[in-house]
Formats: structure tokens, C-alpha cells, sequence
DNA sequence: CTTGAAAAAGCGTTAGC
DNA sequence: GCTAACGCTTTTTCAAG
């Protein structure tokens, strides 16, 4: 499938799907598109395929599952071996994700979970020996992912969400 | 449910769902943990109720989706008022993660997506208009997300895959 | 926590528009 | 590319042990 190919039904369909991809059915959608299920189906699996949808992962909040040691491990990596290390750090036990900035100094970031402050050292101290250079740590209070809006109405504006509302 | 209170199936459960939440069922949990399908339902359902497992979410490539413009969006947000303000940016539209840090004055992480970089402006806009200094903006190249490996053997370590191997 | 039934829902495939 | 319909597989629900 091509880049940014995607049409108005593919984009409905990413926009479901991020509200609740476990128990978002094809034929869920397929209701609120008014579309036939094998359609929504198709779509999927084409998603799938070329690569724009990557997966479907928990929300966890780690602080109520007993994991209250979330950081943030901001590191330097030379350009040329940005994309090697960022790869490397992955592998990492207690990495949960990692970014790789364009530009900057400061253009790796790592998500981590340690279960102690001696598991957040070892962190450290791994993607120390990999070869990245950690700058900056802190601890993540809060976390919150949210459904990127842009799928909905990218073209026809003016369509407010509810909640504007609020009091 | 209490805080911290994960036994070692709930945390296999979590470790399964984080491979695949969408096509991984209960009974496909079930049998690798040898467990009834039932038990596992109503662990899921523990965790979802107990606010452990928070969403099901998408795992997207927004570039191959047509949105180049991934950014990750620096912000200062006076720490009385940083929890409301991290709200509010949930609200900003093409945001799509905010993290609250901990400590310092780079406390106020905004992930967003823009369409063009008019849109970039107005979303940076619209985070000072709801009281967050920005102090930095990055394009984020690339983003990947891992599994949390320790919900697999934090206490017994060296044991690549679940075994029942227990005496 | 498990079993075992019935019921429901999803899915893949086909053929056809 | 979308729809419809078939049959098959799977999951869920709900009882009870």
C-alpha cells in the first residue's frame, strides 16, 4: 500500500479502533460507517499490511500495578548510530518505549519501568554500555495517551467534539 | 482492588495483552498459562475495573500514515497548577500523549501530530493559551513501543518463556 | 477456580454487483 | 472496490460444582 493513502474510511477506522481496539469489532464499525463488515474486514487486514497500523497494546498505569518507578531517560546519540542505538535500547529489560528526535542533542528518549531504584541504575548503566549517552532522568508522575482527533474531521472542520462543553 | 496486588497471572495476563491486545482472546491466555478461559475473563475484567489496565490502544505509524509532522512538544507548567494544565492539553486537538513529570522546570510533555506546519503553530498556540510555556519542540522520527518484560519473571529471573515447570 | 452446556458473535470465503 | 450470504470457528455467557 502507498504512503498517505489513506481515505476517509481508513481514517474512521483508525479512529474506532484507537477508543477500544480490543473490543472494537469489524462489524462495530461497519454499523457506525454504515459500511459492510467485510469492507471494515478488508480495510484492517490492508492497515495491517502496509504497515500503519503496527499493533494493538495495553494502557497499563504502571503506578497502580505497583510499578511506581516510571522514568524518563533522556540520552545523546551520534547521529549516525541514533538509529542503531535507539534499537539496542530496546532490547533493554524495563524499557516500555523509546523516540528518536530529529534534531538536538538531546534526541533519544527512553521510557523505563524500574522495580527499585538499584533495577533504575542498571537501566542507566545499560544503555550506558550500549553506547548511549544518558543526559537527564526524571520520573514520569502521569501518563495519558489519547486518540489522535485529526482522523475524524481532517477535511470537513468544524465538527466539535463533545466536551467543549465542560464545565 | 488494591494497589500492587499482581500475582503472577495477572502479570502474565498483562505481558500477553501486550503482544497483541486486539486478537489475543482468553482462551488464548488461558491455555498458555494452563487456566480455564473463565478465570482468565475475570482477571481481565478485575484489572480493567481496578483501573490497572486503562485502554486498549493503537499502535500507529503516523508516517506511513500520512502525517510526517510527529512531534513531541516541551513544557514548563507551574507545578500547582501542572495537573490541570496537563489536562487541558489532552484536550488540544492533534495532541496525542501528555506526560506529567515529576520535577524541574521541563515538566509538561506534549506528543503531537501535525498536518502541516500551520497546524504545528496553532497547536503550540493553543498550549500557551491554556497557560503552558512551551520551551521546546522536536520532530520525533521515530517511536517504538515495547512490552514490559518484567511482568514476566520479576522475582524468578532467568526464565525466557512461562514453563510449567514448577515442582 | 473449574466445568460444560447453549447462545452469540466474529471471521474467511465465495459469488455477484 | 463494496456487498451479501453461507458455513465454520471461536468466544462469551451462565449455570453449577
Amino acid at each position: 500500500m502507498k504512503d498517505g493513502e489513506l481515505d476517509s474510511v481508513d481514517r474512521h477506522i483508525l479512529y474506532y479502533l484507537q477508543q477500544d481496539a480490543r473490543r472494537t469489532s469489524s462489524s462495530d464499525i461497519a454499523e457506525k460507517l454504515d459500511l459492510s463488515p467485510s469492507t471494515v474486514r478488508t480495510r484492517i487486514g490492508k492497515l495491517e499490511a502496509s504497515g500503519v497500523i503496527r499493533g494493538y497494546h495495553l494502557d497499563i498505569d504502571y503506578d497502580l500495578a505497583g510499578y511506581p518507578l516510571y522514568t524518563k531517560i533522556i540520552c545523546t546519540a551520534p547521529i549516525t548510530e541514533r538509529d542503531r542505538l535507539a534499537n539496542e535500547a530496546r532490547k533493554v529489560r524495563g524499557v516500555t518505549a523509546v523516540r528518536e528526535i530529529m534534531t538536538g542533542k538531546r534526541n533519544v528518549y527512553v521510557n523505563a519501568i524500574g522495580e527499585d531504584h538499584d533495577d533504575l541504575n542498571r537501566i542507566g548503566e545499560e544503555l550506558d554500555r550500549v553506547g548511549l549517552d544518558v543526559v537527564d532522568e526524571q520520573l514520569i508522575r502521569d501518563e495519558y495517551v489519547c486518540p489522535y482527533h485529526g482522523f475524524l474531521d481532517q477535511e470537513a472542520d468544524a465538527q466539535p467534539v463533545e466536551g467543549d462543553t465542560e464545565s
